[in-house]
Order: C-alpha cells, then structure tokens, then sequence
DNA sequence: ATACTAATGCGACATATTCGCATTTAAAAT
DNA sequence: ATTTTAAATGCGAATATGTCGCATTAGTAT
C-alpha cells in the first residue's frame, strides 16, 4: 500500500506546479512531455486524491477537474469552494470564496461539488 | 421554432408532475409507460430547459439531472439552489438553500450548479 | 542480487449524451 | 376536408469520458 515515485507521479505533480488551474486529465496529458496512457494518468490522479494532494471537481460539462490542495499555511482556500469555469478560455479556477449552506442536521454531507461558469474577468 | 404539444412531451411532464425530485433520463425513461427513444427524450428535456420549463443540475457522478422550475408564486426556490444528492437512495433533490458566493464584476455567471452530495435524512 | 508488489500499458468495456438523416405527425393554410 | 410545412421522432452510429482486468515493468526494502 505504500506509494512510489515514478516518473509519470512527478510528470503529473510538474504540470499542477505550473499552474493554479484545475484541468482534465486530456489537457494533463498534453503538457506532459513523456508519452503517459490514459488509464495511468487517471489512476494517478485519483490516487492524488486519496492522499490529499489534489482535489476533484465535476464541471457542468459532465467532466472531472483536478487541482492543487492548497496548504492551509500558504495560499489557503477554504475546505469547500466554488469553482469557476471559463467557457471561452476553457480554464477553471478554485476561487476564494467559501461555500455555504443551510441544511437538517439529519444530512450528511460527503461531498460538496460548486461549479459557476461563465466568462473569466479575461474574457468578458 | 414554434412548439408542438406531442403525447412524449406529455408523458415526460406528467412524470415531473409525479414528484419533486430530479431525475435523470434513464429514471424518467423507467416511469413512462409507453416507449419512448433515448435520444427523443433528451430532446425533449434539452427543450423543456429551454423552455424555462424544467432545469438541469449536473452532479459528481458526471450525469444529468432535470427538475421542475418552481413557479414563484407557489413553493418558491430561490433561482440558484442547491442539490442534494442521496448515494443510498440515489434521489437528487433541490433544497430550498440559496447559492451565495462573492465573486469580481469582471466575471459573467451564466451558470450555477451546486450539488451536495451524502445520505439524506431517511437514509442516514 | 532477489523478492515483493505498486505502478504501468494496453485493450476492452461501460455509460452517457449527441448527431445525422429519413420518417412521422401536429398544426397551420388552403 | 385536403394539402402543406416544418417540428418532433426513431434509429443507428458516433463521441466522449472514465474504469477495469490482466499481463508486464520497475521501485524499494532486505
Ligand atoms: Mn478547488
Ligand atoms: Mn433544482
Ligand atoms: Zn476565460
Ligand atoms: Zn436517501
């Protein structure tokens, strides 16, 4: 169960280094020099989650986004944000803004999944 | 571009009529008696949305899911809620909470899909 | 150097949604 | 009542995304 590194790990950890976005494992797959399958990159990814190291977001388009968990000493982003996607520049952001709600005790939450699209401050 | 009312647009409402849950294409499919094509009953969804009649939610599972647009006068939702989702009983529900965020002028929402996602109170 | 098993590649599979196109049919026009 | 028009449908294929099984590769600890 103890995890490795591997190239297609650092591959991966090098693309979210790059950038604050949250991106697709197809657009992952394009910034990535070496040529990863993309079963791999998924079980990567996923496995990233697991630990902790990135977090997963379903956008309206039915798709999976992957991002940066922020440290909570730096940059911290609250537990649960909203996220922002661009229609035209095609890119999400984890925005600062921390999701709220009101809802019966008797509820548990699990898992909490806040997309906005639209246009980005860029291009509108 | 004018709408023409057809026995398969009835048979959807009369589902949505049945319930307040939102539901995917396969459920509705389930609920109508007579048979109707897959691909008929995401036109008439896609058009009923387009209609201001029905709204769409797109949960993490990456599926669709249409509900009813509350009129105002009668059981008012706000116009972006939230949506919770039961993994136990897999119904997706809209809450009555309001989606609040903060976010730059710049930015254009144009859409809001906010999905909760856990056990609901029957199933926790 | 060897053993153990996590990680990978590959192909197949599953599922959800859309699209093109021929056909049907609701509703307007005659 | 009949004809006309284009909205709606059925069907099959196409697209897209994500997962799975299984054989193979390759980290890592001994
Ligand atoms: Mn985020
Ligand atoms: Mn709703
Ligand atoms: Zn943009
Ligand atoms: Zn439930």
């Amino acid at each position: 169960m103890k995890r490795r590194n591997t190239p297609t790990k650092e591959a991966v950890l090098a693309v979210f280094a790059s950038t604050d976005k949250a991106m697709s494992q197809d657009v992952i797959e394009q910034k990535i020099n070496i040529d990863i399958n993309r079963a791999t990159i998924y079980r990567v990814l996923n496995r990233f989650c697991d630990d902790g190291i990135l977090h997963k977001v379903v956008a309206e388009d039915g798709k999976q986004y992957f991002a940066l968990c922020k440290k909570c000493n730096e940059n911290e982003k609250p537990l649960h944000h909203f996220h922002f996607r661009c229609i035209k520049c095609e890119t999400i952001e984890c925005l600062p803004s921390e999701v709220s709600f009101s809802i019966p005790d008797a509820y548990l939450i699990e898992n909490v999944n806040c997309v906005l699209t639209g246009r980005c401050q860029e291009c509108s």
